[in-house]
DNA sequence: AATGAATGAGCTTTCATTCAT
DNA sequence: CATGAATGAAAGCTCATTCAT
């Protein structure tokens, strides 16, 4: 379904251009060159559109998570990994990056999205090799859910220092330096 | 001026619970027991209402900062002090808290807001310090810009979980270890 | 609230010519000389309007009947005096007798809503007294559930037949003769 | 052509169950197993649909009142036959009454449709019996226009009170009763 | 200063209809 | 004939903002 991945693409375009609630969907329509209908023969609404951004890139990292887990590294080169591949993934495409590290659910909302999935879940994944890495002795014993709700704000932190930043050379540096320096800061930090 | 005192708490509740997006004027309005009209005797629009909750409290942390700077400790004391009163002024008012950790400013916005000032304020203060750390040997060589970046958003991600923590032992818990175990994490992992 | 009233006046104007589903709020605001938020003000959404309207129609009728009921009339006089009213409120507004019998609500509905108050309420009125009116022994004995189901279908085809009747001497007409030649008929038809 | 004989029996599904209005192309196709597009193709749009279920309604009653017209009872016998068959016709199909009692025309429509043709024609037959009647002196003198009016006006009444009945014995029963009290309402009523 | 009815631009969403395949 | 993705006009409704009182 090409059109379904073209809506994506380019609400995602639109959406890191305005912020999710200053697009409107006859802007990402016009921008995708169709019809607004179109969009809703493949999203009931705008915040499916949203949310469906966030399921796609929770893929991608659960995915890679998954197979990091597989491996035979330690646990920490295992969340070093995937750190690498986030702001990999980030650098590829600043725009869902700049996506992922604004746009909020809309609060009260207990009920399972995909946003909520990606802000919670990451973490949770995050926090899971925190545990392996205390188990194994890799790092000391601490707090594995503060430290991982740490660990992911300081890579949401970086990552919206980077995507915000205008000079492109600056920014790929950020990008590239940011998962060395953070696993560093917490490999020392938690080390024994 | 009372009113405006009003304005700001009333208006802190509830975008807390909605949202700034899903907040209306009529409904501060109402739940602040005034017209909507005089809500535009104190702001110009909705938005310098959120602007001035942001305002008020990146004046409280400017001040605390402005005081610690003052004093004699260690550059890195001072950052643990101004951490842990964040983290109290989070604990005595959840509410400002979730806004603190939600709402974003619109994006593209170059303009300095109140919103942008506390968001690239804050690492700015911590960045600060942390170079004062750095030339006083009391933290290893690093980027500081990318750290302090790091750090804010740990501090964050802390926030947001303490904050969206509905037990509210739990929640008091969190808010009351995550300053001293974000400090630790840093003081360890920026060590020589 | 005078506001209310316009709304209501403008609405019965535009709907009896376009019919509900073809009138907008648009329009209806446009007519009213007022902004459509104005319209939303007093109204929840467009179907509340046309409830109004039946709201307002049934109260009329009802309390017609109950003013009739409180006198010592034979029960099929009261009927007669009920239907002389009726026809006589058309003739006054014709557009709001064109509402009356050609809106019906929306099927599958069975939450109590104004229309079906008026569609099924006026019926059970005139039952209520052909009931009176059989155990007085003024009309034979009859199945009174079908016979006012009748009943209330004949003043409706009558009326419709009026309503939609251009030549206005002939509208008048029918519209002072239907009561009476209604009440012959079934006072005939239901004699003894 | 069986396919718009198929579409004619879905839409009736959908009309009766939804209505007109609430009834999308898009459901009516999804029912019948087809492409909305199969529609067009037999129909130029929604609205025919309903015009043609009307028709072929109105054309059975056309070919009744034609065969009865043909007989040679009197007048008012013939009226009886005719309702007997249109009150058996609904039971046989309810689904088709509850859309003959409730679907309107749009307002102001002065053109020939098929469901003018059948809300003012049908009246028109039945005028046409009520002056034959008149004439052979089976029942005395009146205005057959207002008459005729209130006897179809009756019929849809009596034909709505059964078509929502839920309990379906008592809807069988009203459905087989109204034709009776009808005629024993009008013979007696209109007696000399 | 306070009020709150009025405003109307602007948004999301629907759905009858088309037409290339 | 059948299909169904694409269309886009048009509708209902919201809500920040204004301003006469």
């Amino acid at each position: 379904m090409a059109k379904k991945e073209l809506i994506r693409e380019t609400a995602i375009s639109v959406m890191a251009e305005l912020g999710y609630h200053e697009s409107t969907t006859d802007r990402i329509a016009q921008e995708g060159g169709m019809a607004v209908g179109t969009i809703y023969n493949y999203f009931r609404n705008k915040e499916e559109i949203l949310q469906y951004i966030f399921q796609v890139e929770f893929a991608k990292r659960k995915k890679a998570y998954e197979e990091e887990l597989a491996s035979e590294k330690p646990a920490l080169e295992k969340l070093g990994s995937l750190l690498e591949k986030h702001f990999r993934a980030i650098e590829e495409n600043i725009l869902v990056g700049k996506i992922l590290v604004r746009e909020h659910p809309k609060p009260g909302g207990s009920e399972i999205n995909e946003i909520t999935k990606f802000l919670e879940g990451v973490p949770t994944l995050i926090q899971t090799l925190l545990n392996k890495a205390m188990e194994n002795g890799e790092i000391r014993s601490c707090d594995t859910e503060l430290m991982s709700a740490a660990f992911f704000g300081a890579v949401q932190g970086m990552a919206l220092k980077a995507v915000f930043t205008d000079d492109e050379n600056k920014q790929k540096q950020i990008l590239q330096n940011a998962p060395k320096e953070l696993m560093l800061l917490f490999k020392q930090g938690l080390g024994r």
